[in-house]
DNA sequence: GCAAAAGTGTTAATTCTACACCCATGC
DNA sequence: GCATGGGTGTAGAATTAACACTTTTGC
């Protein structure tokens, strides 16, 4: 045996006493329709947690990624490919499951519902209000689990410009603002709001307008997402 | 059986069929010590990976949760207790470890080098600059980990009081200023700083000064947390 | 022509930046 | 008394917040 393949076997017999558990992914899936902010939730498998609402999630597998099992489940309930995900956070509370312990890893993903027509819908697949929830009862912890990843986007959807993935790729400043409305839950002056986003200088201006609206439609904009790759700064100051 | 305890079967078998991995927490211990940022690291265990430096980590036990866990690394290996420490990221790649699948939690710690002495220092323990780790090389993949926990470090300490935790109770506001500057690897203007954190209003002038200095001494201020708890806003404004 | 939302500018307040001098202490 | 860093203020620039009227379109 040579060395080399020594020092294999301690580290594989090192991993070997190690305690296992099992992992899943749970997507938590924004979704934005009717001026509203949307979550997409399914009827609980578990017999436990029937009539139930749950996010989509499943364990990984063997020598499975945790981004790649995310897009998975995300693949394999809705038939859809190629959204914006992200880790969260992980949650590990041993009684966090009914059979036994499960550590869960939380993925956000914001996407546009109209560009992703469910394709499958079993277990009731379907989307929810995030404000209608809080008269819902989840299944696992996922009611927390939602409530701190809610928070996280609205934070976030300050500082990076995530909220692009909710709309279509062309959008009008009005469906942006009511956007920015609905996920902070605040309202905004629109002249103020214009401004901003136009002096950031991400919007590139289409040409192309609103249709099937009845009023004056509105200009239709698509977000650089290059250029602000390109430019995002690094310093922003200290503000706490 | 009791339809209860039969849901139950369903999911406890549910669980065992899920496959397992084991799971493990690595601690990237950040101080702040002669005016640099400094890392904790010890020698790895493993034959492999003999002369190179690792971050403190180990794997969870069973039932176990994730936070515990950290604290109980940092505990064993340093024999302190009462840190920062704040879940960072989960590291799935299937080849980051040689002795088989681990998938590791990168949790996030601030501390003060003086007020936590080394009480254990196996594994030549110590504090490295973390300018210095780019000539070094590191075990798994926790180079890659510190690199992407440092720039999470940077962009959060200046959203967030983070910082104070790596400071002594009291301190001068010269030294809350390095601590800034070497993080951020930028040089600020003093004056500015100073009105900066005034007008923030979360210090406390403590009425003492600085000792065993050789120059005019820095009164001492203490951060105001519970301040900062209740006042801290929601809204700061999109800015991207 | 009327309803509905699009589009647009100015002013005052606030915040940020850049910059220079006197002060207190140890030696 | 001199070296060292502590402490302070101001003016111009940039950003933000508040606020109302005209325009375009569908009906």
């Amino acid at each position: 045996m040579t060395d080399k393949s020594q020092h294999l076997k301690d580290s594989v017999s090192l991993v070997n006493s190690y305690h296992k558990a099992a992992i899943s992914v749970d997507c938590v899936i924004f979704g934005f329709e009717d001026e509203k902010l949307k979550i997409l939730l399914i009827r609980s498998d578990l017999e436990q947690f029937k009539g139930k609402w749950s996010l989509l999630g499943d364990a990984i597998k063997e020598n499975e990624e945790l981004d790649n099992a995310a897009n998975r489940v995300l693949l394999e309930r809705t038939g859809m490919n190629d959204v914006y995900l992200e880790q969260f956070e992980a949650f590990s509370n041993p009684n966090r499951h009914p059979g036994g312990r499960v550590i869960t890893l939380a993925y956000c993903s914001l996407l546009n519902i109209q560009h992703h027509e469910l394709e499958i819908t079993d277990n009731e697949l379907h989307w929810h209000s995030v404000k209608s929830l809080k008269d819902k009862d989840l299944a696992f912890d996922h009611k927390m689990i939602i409530e701190k990843c809610f928070k996280w986007l609205q934070k976030r959807i300050q500082e990076h410009p995530l909220g692009f993935n909710l709309l279509p790729e062309r959008f009008s400043l009005r469906t942006l603002q009511s956007l920015y409305e609905a996920i902070l839950n605040i309202e905004l002056d629109r002249r103020n709001f214009r401004k901003k986003f136009f002096s950031m200088d991400y919007l590139t201006d289409t040409g192309e307008y609103e249709t099937d609206v009845k009023h004056r439609p509105g200009k239709l904009y698509a977000f650089n997402f290059e250029k602000y790759e390109k430019n995002k700064r690094k310093w922003t100051g200290i503000d706490f």
